[in-house]
DNA sequence: GATCTATGAATGAACG
DNA sequence: CGTTCATTCATAGATC
């Protein structure tokens, strides 16, 4: 498999510019990654498709130089994309099953 | 690992997106859950009153139970509901603290 | 019916 | 890993 590791043309992509008052953020706010849709996509694709859950730090270090191509990415945002989304399964899972009714649980309703 | 982009062919349909960006993150963004007013007040009853900051997830279950004698509503409304009234508390506190110190900040107590 | 505001929803990042 | 925090986006409702 070739990894073009690609320089994107667009540096940064279009992040807004931050609304930059007299009083400047102490912290670096506006830093965050947000995927492009292609790098979604595949993400996706690697998570459902390929069913890539856990990611090794190699596996992470390739699709993010794959995905480079297509704006800019981090190797630990591939490293919290998979987690989020794992976890995030994890808890819709827990939320959505269904318990009996007859928990001793109402006593929050006194 | 084969990472060439490829299609996901038709993944739980197109929902459109609501971004006017070129590069649109997907987001579904469609009919949002409102409470009613029975379910704001137990929601607020157990926030301030039960000072029930995070739920847990059987927590929210069970709260989700009660409140669908009064209206339609789902797990993840609640979660969402307790999530954002503590960040917007945070939020609001960050800002009294940001007030600079004028030397009259009891105007903010009247 | 245009605009404003409050808040539902989403998710990247990080903590314990 | 499950949970929590932060910021941002989108829009239902209110206001004019």
């Amino acid at each position: 498999m070739e990894l073009q590791a690609q320089q994107p043309t667009e540096e940064g992509g279009s992040i807004q510019a931050a609304r930059s008052s007299a009083n400047t953020p102490i912290r670096p706010t506006n830093n965050r990654w947000t995927p492009t849709p292609d790098q979604l996509r595949i993400l996706q694709v690697l998570y459902y498709d390929k069913v890539l859950k856990c990611p090794t730090p190699e596996q992470i270090q390739e699709i993010c130089l794959n995905l480079q191509q297509y704006g800019q990415i981090e190797d630990k945002n591939v490293f919290f994309w998979f987690q989020n989304l794992k976890a995030l399964e994890r808890q819709k899972l827990k939320e959505f099953q269904n318990v009996p009714v007859g928990g001793s649980l109402d006593l929050l309703w006194c």
